[in-house]
DNA sequence: CCGCTGGCCTGCGAGC
DNA sequence: TGCTCGCAGGCCAGCG
């Protein structure tokens, strides 16, 4: 389940394939019994011979750069992943869901693989065209950054358009901060301490503060743990699994005791998402 | 512009 | 053991 630490992990394997030349850009029969990925084979041929300049991310999003314009938009979906092959060869045995192959004139190659077909590739002009598409236009302050803007998260908080919302689906909008998904947004109130349904308003400048804090020092730790592998979906390219999940301390632990004070975890509906938090330690 | 809902998908595991 | 069914959560089109 790819969210801004899972995305970010996946990109540093990929600059691997920087300078590497396009052989071509394949789409699998698999990937045609799909309506979003017939034609695309057409498309992508211009790649061909190109050599990749730089793999970006923009939220969750990927951005492929080659010589030439354009550039390929990528997103993981829910079950996305990209594997790097040494040989074509390889691609039954380390695939289940074959979609997409980037192969290149040398090894590595990469494939991309989603059984649940949520991932996205779309073509757009130049790196400034795709800041310009509505969904990463409209993006806050990246979660992920070293160095986190505090003064900017909590100026950006007290805007009069979040006031109004839970504080457990506003941190799922990107339009605040990017990169937080179903799991980092619940370690994240777990850390900070505060109920996902607290309304933004009634939040006081200690809780927002801690808040602020708390997005960046679980994204970061998540990185640095290469992601949440817990159920085997989500794996590098390299195939490596990462090991956030071990450190979890609410996700998908519902029923078991809170690692503070012992109260059982809870879980919630909210904005058809499970919410999981401690009743005692966050209110 | 905004927020909300349902659709896209398949694998898995709980429950019968 | 084998079947059904609900759930998992990424984005986004369409709606009011």
């Amino acid at each position: 389940m790819p969210e801004g630490p899972e995305v970010e992990s996946v990109r540093r394997e990929l600059l691997q394939l920087i300078n590497l030349v396009v052989e071509k850009i394949a789409f699998t029969p698999l990937s045609q019994k799909y309506t979003k990925y017939q034609g695309k084979e057409e498309k992508f041929s211009q790649f061909t011979n190109q050599k990749l300049r730089n793999v970006h991310r923009f939220n969750k999003f990927l951005v492929w750069e080659f010589d030439k314009a354009p550039v390929i938009l990528n997103h993981l979906g829910m079950t996305g992943s990209w594997t790097m092959i040494s040989s074509l060869e390889e691609l039954s045995s380390k695939t289940t869901h074959p979609k997409v192959i980037v192969e290149m004139r040398t090894p590595p190659h990469a494939i991309f693989d989603d059984s649940r077909n949520f991932g996205q590739f779309r073509l757009f002009s130049s790196i400034e065209a795709v800041k310009q598409y509505p969904p990463i236009k409209k993006v806050g302050i990246d979660g992920l950054a070293e160095d986190f803007p505090l003064g900017e998260f909590i100026d950006r908080l007290a805007e009069q358009r979040f006031q109004n919302r839970q504080i457990g689906d506003l941190l799922m909008d990107p339009r605040l901060v990017a990169g937080i998904g179903n799991i980092y947004k619940a370690e994240i109130l777990f850390e900070a301490k505060i109920h996902p349904e607290r309304t933004v308003s009634t939040l006081s400048t200690e809780e927002t503060t801690l808040l602020g804090k708390s997005i960046s020092k679980i994204l970061l730790k998540a990185f640095y743990d290469k992601g949440s592998s817990f159920d085997a979906r989500y794996k590098l390219p390299s195939g490596e699994s990462g090991g956030a999940q071990r450190w979890h301390k609410v996700y998908q632990r519902i029923d078991q005791p809170c690692d503070k004070c012992g109260s059982l975890i809870e879980k919630i509906i909210q904005k058809n998402r499970s919410t999981y938090y401690c009743p005692t330690c966050q209110d």
